[in-house]
DNA sequence: AAAGACGACAACCGCGATACA
DNA sequence: TTGTATCGCGGTTGTCGTCTT
């Protein structure tokens, strides 16, 4: 099917907004609130395409956008969310209240890209720069089958159903497993998904996820959860996190769980 | 002081997802 | 069920300010 343009190309403004481009969309969306925005631009009278201006409300003019430069804890969040996402800015920036997506994507490129590289650490697997290539490879294996019972609860508060798939994959690379060689290369890297549905009966996560091999990983731990109470098959995993030094017998504080830098049950898609 | 290099960030573009007729 | 319109996301580009030579 073909695709119309977004909006009269020959009629639109590009480039820079000024003051009063800035002042007349959000005097209309003040007036008449968000949404629409194919037809915003006529009503408000703007020479702007629709998505230029929702880019501008959303990046720019917000007011509840928070102007200024990136903490240190939000770094860090950033970071983390980041090793457990993947690109998905919006996830992210869903979890940094005042923080735009593209603000964060940004940041990102700028600033810590650069940090994590001089910390030594490749900024899009999260791994140290010269751990050798097969072991980069190594990923664990999930199988999510009609009986997993990866509770819908605890996943849907993570991601939609339909991005369950993909946080699987990001998360595939942040669980590291042991040097043992299981399933190097991914032969059979199996990612057929089957979500069950919801179980009313099991509030805890308590299935683990089959991985490659003959190792078991539940969800708990495939998110750094070992020995927290949403980890129930028992696994610890010695070498998790070992890279960075927070691995412990009480368990990998991945995304900063115990101190509840974030609580993953509460993220969303915006 | 001027020019080029570089960094930061705003904005654009293309495409997938979704809603709806 | 299919086609179309719209939204939203992620990657990329453009522009401007600052730094370096």
């Amino acid at each position: 099917m073909g695709r119309s343009p977004c909006c009269e190309k020959a009629h639109t403004n590009k480039g820079a907004w000024t003051k009063e481009e800035d002042d007349r969309l959000v005097a209309y969306i003040r007036a008449h609130g968000e949404g629409c925005w194919r037809s915003l631009p006529k009503a408000a009278g703007l020479l702007r395409c629709g998505k230029s201006c929702r880019l501008r409300w959303i990046n720019y003019l917000r007011p509840d956008l928070k102007r200024g430069n990136f903490t240190e804890a939000e770094d860090e969040l950033i970071i983390k969310l980041h090793s457990l996402l993947g690109n998905k800015w919006s996830l992210i920036a869903g979890r940094l209240p005042g923080r735009t997506d593209n603000e964060i994507k940004n940041y990102w490129n700028t600033h810590i890209r650069r940090k994590l590289l001089n910390r030594g650490i490749d900024p899009a697997t999260h791994r140290p720069l010269n751990e050798p290539a097969q072991e980069a490879t190594t990923t664990i294996s999930f199988t999510t089958t009609t009986t997993t019972s990866v509770k819908e609860e605890s996943m849907s508060s993570i991601v939609k159903e339909e991005n369950k798939e993909k946080i699987i994959r990001s998360t595939a690379f942040v669980c590291r497993e042991e040097k043992t060689p299981v399933q190097e290369r991914c032969p059979d890297l199996n990612l057929e998904l089957g979500i069950s549905l919801p179980s009313q009966n099991q509030p805890d996560l308590e299935q683990p996820f089959k991985t490659g091999g003959s190792r078991s990983l539940c969800f708990g731990c495939s998110l750094g959860l070992q020995n927290s109470k949403d980890c129930s098959c028992g696994v610890i995993l010695s070498s998790v996190g070992s890279s960075s030094g927070t691995s412990t017998k009480t368990g990998y504080d991945f995304l900063g769980m115990k101190s509840d830098v974030l609580d993953y049950r509460g993220l969303e898609m915006k």
